[in-house]
DNA sequence: ACACTACCGTTGAGGATGTCAACTATTGGT
DNA sequence: ACCAATAGTTGACATCCTCAACGGTAGTGT
């Protein structure tokens, strides 16, 4: 094991010096797979998923999100709503309310059983987050966030 | 749509504030997936997706990976690079070399054709990692990249 | 009031990806 | 010489992505 071991540890840090080492988009790649598989197993005790932990979380923030909203800002197909909302509601976490302002849309709010597992599941989410931010010095923690954000944000 | 687009904004600038908004797993994905949308429309015209092109340019850069350092290093299965470098393979911009120290293993590298095409790309990879940067002032591009490496290479 | 266009949620289909187990050939260690 | 572990490959299965179509509703203009 020392000799393919030895030379696989070579040949990963040829690959960390590399150009694609550089590239924002590799970067923003891998570090996002890596968040994704903590979360993944953080949220699967509550029988959540990334996707399914962020619809709870914005109905549960009584953001009053439709459905569409709900698309654009997860930045997924309208039918995937569908399918997240449909499992959240069959499972008394989240209901569909007819938006009064437009009878085509569905407003995703939380019920309290909803409410009460997010408050669960936000704890082990903080956890990972807790995780991932120990890969950067302190004081600088602030700034990931801000600069992430006007990553995630703009346009 | 003056009606329904304010009402639709107002949903946003919510979400926006929203808990979820400053959780670092959903701005990592969220920027994951506009840097990726955008890379993927940049890839199309020279026939490569982010993956593919990954792997050709540690492949053209000499890293000399085997497939199994590809796949730890682009957080990928095994049998995923297989198909990856099968397709590169039949288009002749890659080889199979065996690994001198490991007949079990393949080396991958770039040909002529795969160096000159990842040279290619790589200029259309390179203005959307302008336009990503574009969102974040310019002095703060610099730990920005950073920021991410530690992230994405934690552990 | 009317027609017209655009939108919301939903369904369904097809392809792409993810995940996992099994298999062969090879390796390193005992 | 044996044996557990590893690299690549294949195949099966689930999940996810993308797109087109549909009924119901909304806004726009006439």
């Amino acid at each position: 094991m020392s000799t393919a071991g030895k030379a696989q540890a070579i040949g990963v840090d040829r690959m960390r010096t590399s150009a694609l080492a550089r590239d924002l988009n590799f970067l923003l790649a891998r570090a996002n797979a890596l968040a994704l598989a903590a979360a993944n197993t953080a949220l699967a005790e509550h029988g959540l998923k990334p996707r399914s932990y962020s619809v709870l979380a914005l109905a549960a923030d009584d953001v009053l999100p439709t459905q569409r909203e709900l698309a654009e800002f997860l930045r997924l197909d309208p039918s995937q709503i569908v399918a997240i909302v449909d499992e959240l509601e069959k499972r008394g976490l989240v209901e569909r309310h007819p938006d009064p302002s437009d009878r085509r849309a569905n407003v995703v709010v939380a019920t309290e059983a909803g409410r009460a597992l997010f408050a669960r599941a936000q704890k082990s989410t903080r956890a990972v987050e807790r995780a991932l931010k120990a890969a950067v010095p302190p004081e600088e923690r602030e700034r990931l966030g801000e600069l992430l954000r006007q990553l995630a944000f703009r346009e």
